[in-house]
DNA sequence: AATATTCATCGTATTTGTACGATGAGTCAA
DNA sequence: TTGACTCATCGTACAAATACGATGAATATT
């Protein structure tokens, strides 16, 4: 991505577009799915449904994690993972109010 | 990012991803707002704002054309871009209710 | 203790994204 | 027509993302 311009803006324009970049693979997004779905939210059970192998999900996993989007929790050799409905609710919130905020624009468009 | 394995996820998972690549860059959601902002929507006026080259501007907005969330018309050697309002509410419905969808099950986690 | 399991991490190959200079097509003014 | 202007596209360089096999750490089972 040649030199990384992405600090010359705004820093919730930074976060959002982090929020966005972290949904931006459909495999996150089934990760998400299957953590609501499943009650046990174990690594293993996301990689026999998903068709990737253990390496990449656990790769996602940790691109979830660091984003704040989910939690992690050792549970003997296994590993089980959770949402974070906090911080999922917080960046929703801030999502649809950048939304807002274009939406009062509306009508100045010229085209 | 070898063989992508993108295809072998469900259509809405593939569509709220592409929605959400779109949005993933900084550069790309400071474009939205200027589109808001401003009047007149044209491609100088965004190289004038934002610190970044006037063929990258021009990249960044045709991801967003190809996309879907903006329109652009010529206008004279000028062009116009504005934001294409049904798309994106469409797309931000679809958002905010996968994001509902994934709360249905909040009561199910196991930690 | 020895073995099997679950999973994170490393290393690596490949693809995609980001950025910009240069070029050319199209339009307007003189 | 000439010249100035706006912008899309091409080509290119480099950075980042994606995917997986292999390895090893940690735990559980025998």
């Amino acid at each position: 991505m040649a030199i990384a311009k992405t600090t010359e803006f705004t820093q919730q324009e930074q976060d959002l577009a982090a929020f966005a970049k972290v949904l931006s693979h459909p495999a996150r997004i089934a990760i998400m799915k299957v953590l609501a779905n499943e009650h046990a939210c174990i690594c293993g059970r996301i990689v026999e449904i998903l068709p990737l192998a253990q390496a990449t999900v656990s790769q996602h996993l940790k691109e979830l994690k660091n984003a704040g989007l989910i939690k992690g929790t050792v549970d003997g050799p296994k590993s089980c993972y959770c949402i974070n409905w906090e911080a999922m609710e917080k960046f929703m919130h801030d999502f649809n109010g950048m939304f807002s905020a274009l939406q009062l624009q509306k009508g100045k468009s010229c085209c």
